[in-house]
DNA sequence: CGTTAGTTTAAACGCTTGTTTAAACTACTT
DNA sequence: AAGTAGTTTAAACAAGCGTTTAAACTAACG
């Protein structure tokens, strides 16, 4: 394995359990087996290695999304469900991809939201900005009535529901453990997400006052 | 003004707006004009002064959330949305309590969650029960079918979604502005997201597999 | 074999972090 | 007026941070 893929793969998983903050260098290097200075060697910086650790998984992810979201495009009438679930395969794909893929993307993700004011919003959002729009196609192909306005404000409530769920996975995941007796994993945590957000999406529209 | 409570108003808009890590002891004694040791002196720590920033508003806010709570539960058969509802008030009285106060509040609470691996979680849910289990038990009223475990996980959905929204209540009131041409309050905000999380917590139970 | 480009290494850099120290200052009591 | 408890202050502390340097190593090519 390459120093580089040996970096990557230790950044990702602390990055994901401490976030971008409160990992250092010297740990992920430690982790990895490497040399402290390899990190600027190979990457430049650290922002730029927390670029690198998306987009390693964005570039696996987006293609396979997009596609998922055109094909709810082409159901009759597709339901919000529909379009909620044409997520769970290209998340799950993660985990072939890489062990633990999946929980750790869908935390970098959440990390990526609250740490480092906003940067990495900005970065994925101009870099792949082709899954969103297919995103806001497939809810309107199941939801027509719902206003551009009222639309914005609940995507942005499903982001928050997915976003901070998924960064926090690991601590429900141990609390459903001892509270409930079940032994969960992050696909039990998406599958279980969809009604709440497609039911939030899909609420009736609020009356005007 | 006394030295601890410029400490205290100081760390609460930076913790908000930078996180608990993002943070520096300096730069807090800077903004509130204050000797660095001060913080040491009147706090003991830089943990114990996060606590108290954040019981400065539960003190405030637990009490009124809770009595809310128990008024919805004497409601004949409430609505998911009356449960909510109920969170407006006593949210929006932390404006009078302080300037930004709901905002900085319900920032706060989110960095608490996804910051410092959840000793703030751990610390809330240990030091106020109360509010989560009125808001409980008013739920439970409103919808006696949801399994505790199906409580559990749509309560937390519910709270990743109000935190994230509020976390960035600020960009969202701009974009509403250039893109809506609409001029929204916080209080707007919570308005908004409230008919969103109600649908979600009320979503039908799933068929189990 | 010698050269060269690419990579790894140990050490140091300058800076920031949270915390501690001991002296200075303040205000109230005996 | 002297003493005392509480508070503020400047300075230093040790530790950790991201980054840089220059020397050592590796492997392939002419």
């Amino acid at each position: 394995m390459s120093t580089k893929n040996k970096i990557l793969d230790a950044a990702e998983s602390l990055f994901a359990n401490k976030g971008f903050n409160g990992t250092s260098l010297r740990e992920i290097t430690g982790q990895a087996d490497v040399n402290l200075a390899a990190v600027n060697y190979h990457f430049g910086s650290k922002k730029e290695l927390i670029k690198a650790v998306m987009s390693r998984y964005m570039n696996e992810l987006s293609p396979r999304l997009e596609g998922a979201l055109r094909q709810v495009c082409e159901i009759e009438s597709p339901s919000l469900i529909d379009v909620f679930s044409a997520f769970i395969d290209p998340l799950l794909s993660l985990n072939k991809f890489k062990d633990n893929g999946t929980s750790n993307f869908l935390q970098l993700l959440g990390r990526g939201y609250t740490d480092s004011q906003g940067f990495l919003r900005w970065f994925l959002t101009t870099q792949y900005p082709g899954v969103i729009d297919n995103f806001v196609l497939a809810v309107q192909k199941s939801y027509p009535e719902l206003s551009a306005e009222e639309m914005f404000w609940r995507l942005h409530f499903t982001m928050g529901t997915v976003v901070f769920t998924m960064s926090s996975s690991d601590a429900l995941i141990a609390i459903a453990k001892s509270d409930f007796d079940r032994e969960l994993q992050i696909s039990d945590v998406i599958r279980n997400v969809i009604p709440y957000v497609a039911a939030g999406v899909g609420a009736p529209m609020p009356l005007k006052r």
